[in-house]
DNA sequence: TGCCATTACTTTGATATCAAACGATTTGAT
DNA sequence: ATCAAATCGTTTGATATCAAAGTAATGGCA
């Protein structure tokens, strides 16, 4: 029976990693949601908005892989944003199947408005953890998911 | 400027935590509701009928404790789960707002057979860190939640 | 006894999310 | 030049998810 109580041991040590691993991500995403409420923004919108703010305009391809979502939900999220003014599209000339994604002065306004806070509740929301707990957390997260989303890995 | 200087890198220090925290965690869900689509499982079903097969009968209160959901999001996926006689809602007779959610033998023998390979690829996901990684990853991520869920925190 | 507050669930309206099917456009191969 | 394959975005249909409003039942208090 060892090999079984050592597959139990490896079980329960899976499980319950993942479990805790879930429920913290939750619960860090419940609270940065909260502000991101009130000023009218969706994580999934702050991602985009964020993203925009960052590296420019984008096609919806590419923010779809930067953001790990389905290309279906981007067209959703872009014309949610762009029902409320804060993006626009443009169709590339030089390659008509191409939509570009901008940030309106509006949206631009909003998401560098929100952005600090955002950040400054990200900080609050890790202050349980010290800066080497942060810095381990955030290595054996990365390792965890290179190794899945890397082919070959399953 | 040295305080500004410790800002920005507590900022990027928590900020990278947080990201790969996420992507690690979107990236393990992705990989563990492949088998489970297969069996005409989503992971929140899965959690559902989990729940009710290791702890028995359940009012909707309490799963939506347990799964951190809304009441409201718990009706959708207990109404999604009768309607395919996985489980059955019971009116409670001495307290007729209670409802108690049980696992129907259909219910019971697909989360019977799901359940183990569900484990196998938690296992198979978390295979990239050695077991005192998860250890450590599961302790850490337990902190981190606590630390949230508990009022005072903010 | 009779309300009022509380509790449990449901409904509503909105956004998110995916997979799969579909339409338009471009590219590549012959 | 033409047609097939690949690429990009949209649509469709389903589930998830929440907050807030609504409904039903209970309990406490006067």
């Amino acid at each position: 029976m060892g090999t079984h109580y050592n597959g139990r041991v490896a079980e329960v040590r899976a499980l319950d990693a993942y479990i805790k691993l879930a429920r913290a991500t939750t619960s860090v995403g419940v609270r940065l949601s909260r502000p991101l409420a009130e000023a009218g923004l969706t994580p999934t919108q702050l991602g985009v908005v964020e993203a925009l703010l960052h590296l420019g305009p984008l096609g919806q391809r590419v923010l779809g892989d930067k953001l790990l979502m389905s290309g279906g939900n981007i067209t959703t999220v872009v014309d949610n944003l762009e029902r409320r003014g804060l993006v626009r599209r443009e169709r590339r000339g030089d390659d008509r199947r191409h939509v570009t994604v901008h940030l309106t002065p509006e949206g631009r306004r909003l998401i560098s408005q929100v952005f600090p806070g955002h950040v400054a509740a990200i900080v609050e929301a890790f202050s349980a953890l010290s800066a080497a707990e942060q810095a381990q957390l955030g290595r054996l997260a990365k390792k965890l998911g290179r190794s899945l989303s890397r082919p070959g890995s399953a």
